[in-house]
DNA sequence: GTTGACATGTAAAAAGTTACATGATTGT
DNA sequence: ACAATCATGTAACTTTTTACATGTCAAC
């Protein structure tokens, strides 16, 4: 069976928040969705006009003062029914693609100082990740009550934090056996 | 900067260990980076012919006993230093897509128990992927020191033990605070 | 005047998936 | 006869990225 395209429930989702431009969209995404789910404009307007045409969402031009004109996507009923749908549905296998596994996989085929060097650079990574989420949750736990979404967004970061602590663990552990050979 | 295709590499890779058909590249794969890395059909075939046009590979047509005909690759002197050369290269940042994350982003738009669902779907999915790859560790501890590779594809598993652990955690994190709302 | 944020969009290319076609051989 | 595995391949499609074009408005 072919995977669903989430496209449109990405950009229903972030409308169900509040009503946006394409431009506002791509904003939000940096800070809400970016950080498991990105989307380009390339796929931003043609999936919001396509989404109009379907009725999910409505369009209101507005001209706005000392910015350029935007237009304003709403989220219609249908759209809000179909995203509902959509998120009740279990969740769809994924594959991630991971290029040090991939490298590390065939290193044997390079001195091992590449793969001490590719380790290192991850780590660091993985410890930037785990800092600017740590911020964000200081940031959210501040307001937790203020929205009931707030919670939501919660659980997404320790995602983050949790999965970036694991990768830092392994990366100790794998620098253990690189530097022991 | 656009972001470098990986799909040659994957291949030379496995072809570095032994000379294969396009059919026993994606068998190997499927024992091998496939939790990683994955090709179709459609991407290992037309990439064997490019890569054989521009002498990274050869082929040999060989002639099969009990079974269809197949064309052979190996990995050619040129294939193999623009292998060692991309494997030294740093890693390029890469963004995971996480349905489970989009869905519990928005979660607050659907009755609880569909969140519930959806964690412990993935739970027993995290699960069984542990069960699969400390299974596969324990065949290959038993025969490290057979071949200098093993401990990379070793280090390769426990990336995969570590980050399913994590999301096990997690998943009882976020059912703890699912339950308790 | 020029930089930077705001704003919309598209065309082309690249990458990847899916579905299909074809056919050999082995075992039941 | 039929199913399963082995084997090669492609065409169509979908998805995504990249690069480009266009322009407003505010601030320096």
């Amino acid at each position: 069976m072919p995977k669903t395209n989430k496209t449109k429930y990405v950009i229903l989702g972030l409308l169900s928040d509040e009503p946006m431009s394409g431009y506002d969209i791509k904003e939000r995404m940096k800070i809400s969705v970016s950080h498991f789910w990105n989307l380009s404009y390339g796929q931003i307007y043609p999936t919001l006009r396509h989404m109009e045409k379907d009725g999910w969402v409505s369009k209101k031009d507005i001209i706005n003062e000392g910015k350029p004109n935007s237009k304003v996507y709403y989220l219609s009923e249908k759209g809000k029914h179909r995203l509902r749908e959509w998120l009740k549905q279990p969740i769809e296998e994924e594959n991630h693609r991971y290029e040090i596994l991939l490298k590390l996989y065939f290193g044997n085929l390079i001195p091992n100082e590449y793969n001490i060097e590719h380790i290192q650079q991850m780590r660091k990574q993985y410890q930037e990740n785990i800092d600017l989420f740590t911020d964000f949750e200081r940031q959210l736990r501040k307001v937790l009550h203020l929205s009931e979404n707030h919670i939501y967004i919660l659980m997404t970061i320790l995602f983050g934090i949790r999965i970036n602590e694991a990768q830092i663990r392994w990366c100790d552990e794998v620098m253990n056996i690189l530097k022991s050979m």
